[in-house]
DNA sequence: GATCATACGTACCGATCGGTAACATAGTCA
DNA sequence: TGACTATGTTACCGATCGGTACGTATGATC
C-alpha cells in the first residue's frame, strides 16, 4: 500500500500521483545501490525531478518509504526466485539451482550490492525499525519455502539442508560485495550440489 | 597505527593519551552494536566521558576512527580464529571445526550482529571508503588462509572447498542477525562436516 | 464562470551532522 | 622555574538532516 490515504474514496483503483511513482522507483535505486542510510530524502526528491512534499504526501516518512522500498524489492526477488518453476516444472532441484546459477552470475559482477532485504538489517540493528521488519518477516517466508523444496528433492533432514542452502544464499549476497570478480560466489553451484547429493541420502 | 602524530619522537613507545583509549573503547562497541552511520562523534565522545577535541587530537576524522575500530577488530578475530591451534596442532580440520561451533554458538544468541567488517563494507559501498579498505583486505588474508588449512586437510579442490566454506562463513554472520535463536546457523557445524566429507574424496 | 479537490512547488523549520578555534589547566621532566 | 604535552572547556562553524506551513496551478463538475 503506497499511499497514506484518509477516505476509501472510489473503490480501490485509487489512481496514484506520479510523483509517487518517480519517488517510489528513484528511492529503490539508490536505497540499494548507495544504502538507505546514506541517501537523504532531497537526493531521492531532486534525482526524481520533484519535491520534497510530494514525497510526504504519499509516504508518512523517509522510514516508510525504505520500507516501501523493501516490499518492491521483495516482490521483484520472488519472481526471480520463481522463475524456475516454469522451465522445471516438478523439479525442485532444478528450479533451486537456476535461481543459484544466475544469483552466481550476479554476484561476481563488479558493484554487486547483494540483497536489499539483509542489508537493511545490518544498516538498522533496532527490532523496531518498519524496514527491518519488512526483511525479517520475508527472509522467514524464505527459509519456509527453501523447507519446502527441500522436502520435495526427497531430503533426508529438510530442515538442515534448507539452512545449508539458506547459508549458501546469504554468503553469496555478502561475499559478492567483498570480494570482486573473482570470489568465492563463482563456486556457489559447484558447492551447493555437493551439499543436495551429500543430503540425499 | 592509532595516533596522527607528525614527530618520530621517542622511538616506538609512544605514550598514547588516555582519552585516545576511552575514545577507541567506546568507538569499537557502538559501532559494532549501532553500525557506523547510526553512530555520531558526539555521542562517542559522551559516552567515553572526553571531548570532541580530544577525538580530533588523536584521529583525524570519524572515517579514520572507524577504520582504527575496524583494525582491532580484526586483531581479535584471528585471535578467535586461530584459537583452535593451541588445542589441535597438525589438524586444520579440528582447528576450522573449532572455531565454527563457537561462531554457531554466538549466531544463535539474541542482539547477535554479525561480523563487524562485513558490515562495513555494506554501510559503506563506496570503494574508497577507509574502513572498507581494511574490511576488504581482511577478507583477502580470510581467504588464503582458508585455501591454506584446505590443502592441509587434503582436498581435492582446495579452492572450491574453501570458497564454500567462506560462503557458510559469511552466511552464519548475516543469517545470525536475520534470524533469532532458531536461526539456521545452528546447522554451520553439520553443514561444514558435510562439505568437508565430499571434498576430501 | 464559480467551486472544489487534487497535485505540486517555494521557502522555511529546528535539530543534528562532522569538525574547529581559542583558551585554561594540570602534570612531567629538565 | 620553564618548556612541553595532554586534556578539558566553551563556543562556534557550515552543511545537511528529516519534515512542514502555506500558497499555487490544474482539471473536473455544477
Amino acid at each position: 500500500m503506497p499511499i497514506k490515504r484518509n477516505e476509501p474514496s472510489s473503490s480501490d483503483k485509487e489512481t496514484k500521483p506520479k510523483a509517487a511513482e518517480r519517488i517510489r522507483h528513484t528511492a529503490r535505486e539508490l536505497f540499494y545501490r548507495e544504502g538507505i542510510r546514506a541517501i537523504g530524502v532531497e537526493e531521492i526528491v531532486s534525482r526524481a525531478g520533484v519535491t520534497k512534499p510530494s514525497l510526504y504526501r504519499s509516504y508518512a516518512s523517509k522510514d516508510d518509504l525504505a520500507a516501501e522500498y523493501l516490499r518492491d524489492y521483495e516482490g521483484a526477488f520472488w519472481k526471480v526466485f520463481e522463475a524456475g518453476k516454469a522451465e522445471h516444472p516438478d523439479d525442485a532441484r532444478a528450479q533451486l539451482m537456476s535461481y543459484f546459477e544466475g544469483l552466481a552470475q550476479r554476484a561476481t559482477q563488479g558493484g554487486y550490492r547483494g540483497c536489499g532485504l539483509t542489508n537493511a538489517v545490518v544498516e538498522y540493528p533496532g527490532d523496531d525499525h518498519p524496514a527491518r521488519k519488512v526483511a525479517q518477516t520475508h527472509k522467514r517466508k524464505l527459509r519456509a519455502r527453501l523447507i519446502a523444496m527441500c522436502e520435495a528433492m526427497g531430503a533426508r533432514s529438510p530442515d538442515v539442508l534448507a539452512d545449508g542452502l539458506l547459508l549458501l544464499l546469504e554468503g553469496t549476497y555478502a561475499s559478492g560485495q567483498l570480494f570482486g570478480k573473482q570470489g568465492p560466489a563463482r563456486s556457489l553451484v559447484t558447492v551447493a550440489e555437493q551439499l543436495i547429493d551429500a543430503s540425499l541420502r
